[in-house]
DNA sequence: TCTGGGGTCCTAGGACCC
DNA sequence: TCTGGGGTCCTAGGACCC
């Protein structure tokens, strides 16, 4: 037997099992899980109206508040004009809203997450409300003939279980895909909403995709869609017939990505949740302003509340940027990086100040600001403390900003052993490696300095 | 669909290095 | 003074997801 014989054959005998737990409408569920009286009613999850400012948008729609056409993402306002009047003369919509209470939220996905990981060696959580789940170890796609009529696979009956003790144990419905690789169960998850469990077995993959409009495979948003119309291209058949080449020439690395995806082809494990690679805030105006102390307000605001998140999950950042939103909708982004990871909140705030001197004279709608190159933990303070303040950029001392040379500063006050916390590694070893790809780079500077 | 907030990944061009 | 090819890092923008 050949090498590829025996891989072939290993495939084909031992294909994965994933899962993806999606929960249905997970907002809404979590307040009527604290307010029973608001099951079974049209209800509105959002944020941003309690102000008094229609501004906010729909965060989760009940199943029943779409029977009204709301949806995510929809402005509140609009939103809340769609749900019904309990007659006609009625003032107030005969459905509800409630405000976004993410603390709460994050306290119910906490259970379910428990559970998921009591039923899988592998979980990757992608959302609050959203996990992928290896357990090919714990079931089979053997079938079972339990009375005789129907043929089920082991593995529905294991994902049924999982869905089961969510319900019971939690209370909130989630929606189940079962399938040999995570593309397929994510469309799969999605197929049956809500309360939904769909079981593609190997052999089905490819018929249970080829008829589904292409927007339903993960990764074709609404411009991609549209490309691909225009191409002819209208389902995830039309899309798994292409060529990959010009898919290719068309939407580069993706192309080739979308295609393997719509053939239910994707060898990507499930690997643990890694840590955040960035942390942003950000806020928008009731209409765009052009004053300057307003927008510096705001992005002092932000700065502040982003570096005390960075600091609460201990996180280090090397780049600090804004976002800058002007109407009608466009996005700027502005962003510079340190020489080395810093936790100074000052620093953020100076150097986002800095950055949106630049729109001084722009009108504003949004703005935001985030932080990324992210490191973790006291091992890195450990590496910076060896971290001799000479990188590359040290010879151009001129050149150098006000706050790099703080940064050196703040980094050399460092208190390696204030910051040496009890933080624990609980994402495993794999995003593990992820991070070491951070820390080389910051090795990689100290040995540019050292030959030099 | 005139659009909230928090993320991820990819790409292109420029700077810089050897 | 003119110059190849390979590589990395950085910034900015875009598409997408929940």
């Amino acid at each position: 037997m050949t090498f590829a014989e025996f891989t072939d054959t290993a495939s084909d005998d031992d294909p994965r099992i994933i899962l993806h737990v999606d929960m249905d409408c997970f907002y809404a569920s979590c307040e009527r899980l604290r307010e029973p009286a608001l099951r079974g009613e049209p209800l509105v999850v959002g944020m941003g109206y309690e102000a008094g400012e229609p501004h906010g948008a729909v965060a989760t729609a009940s199943y029943e508040a779409r029977e009204y056409g709301i949806d995510s993402a929809q402005p509140i306002s609009q939103a809340l004009d769609s749900l019904p009047r309990a007659a006609e003369t009625d003032a107030e919509p005969a459905g509800y809203y409630r405000p976004v209470d993410l603390d709460f939220y994050e306290e119910v996905a906490s259970d379910v997450k428990a559970i998921l990981h009591d039923c899988a060696d592998v979980v990757r959580e992608v959302s609050i409300d959203e996990a992928y789940l290896d357990v090919t170890d714990r079931t089979s796609w053997g079938v079972v003939d339990a009375d005789g009529s129907e043929d089920r696979t082991i593995a529905e009956g294991y994902a049924r279980y999982i869905k089961q003790r969510i319900d019971r144990e939690v209370g909130v419905p989630a929606s189940v895909g079962v399938a040999p690789n995570m593309a397929t169960a994510k469309v799969a998850s999605d197929h049956d909403k809500p309360d939904g469990l769909t079981v593609v077995r190997p052999s089905e993959v490819t018929d249970f995709l080829a008829p589904l409009p292409v927007a339903a495979i993960h990764g074709v948003g609404p411009v991609t869609e549209r490309e691909l119309a225009e191409l002819g291209i209208d389902t995830a058949g039309d899309l798994a017939a292409a060529d990959p080449t010009d898919l290719a020439d068309r939407f580069g690395e993706r192309g080739r990505e979308l295609y393997a995806r719509a053939r239910g082809d994707d060898d990507r494990e499930v690997t643990p949740t890694g840590r955040p690679k960035s942390l942003s805030r950000e806020s928008a105006f009731t209409e765009a302003t052009e004053e300057t102390e307003a927008k510096r307000e705001r992005v002092s605001a932000l700065a502040a509340d982003v570096a005390a998140r960075a600091r609460s999950r201990d996180a280090m950042y090397q780049t600090v940027g804004i976002k800058v939103v002007t109407p009608p909708f466009d996005v700027n982004t502005r962003a510079t990086s340190l020489s080395g990871p810093i936790d100074e909140p000052d620093l953020v705030e100076s150097i986002a100040l800095d950055l949106l001197d630049e729109f001084d004279d722009d009108p504003v709608r949004k703005l935001g600001v985030r932080v990324s190159k992210l490191s973790f933990g006291a091992q890195d303070q450990a590496r910076l403390d060896g971290f001799d303040a000479t990188p590359a950029t040290d010879s151009e001392d001129d050149d150098r900003t006000e706050w790099e040379n703080t940064a050196d500063i703040a980094r050399e006050a460092v208190d390696t052993d204030a910051q040496l916390t009890d933080w624990v590694d609980d994402d495993g070893d794999r995003a593990d490696d992820d991070d070491e790809s951070d820390n080389h780079t910051a090795e990689g500077q100290s040995s540019l300095g050292r030959y030099d």
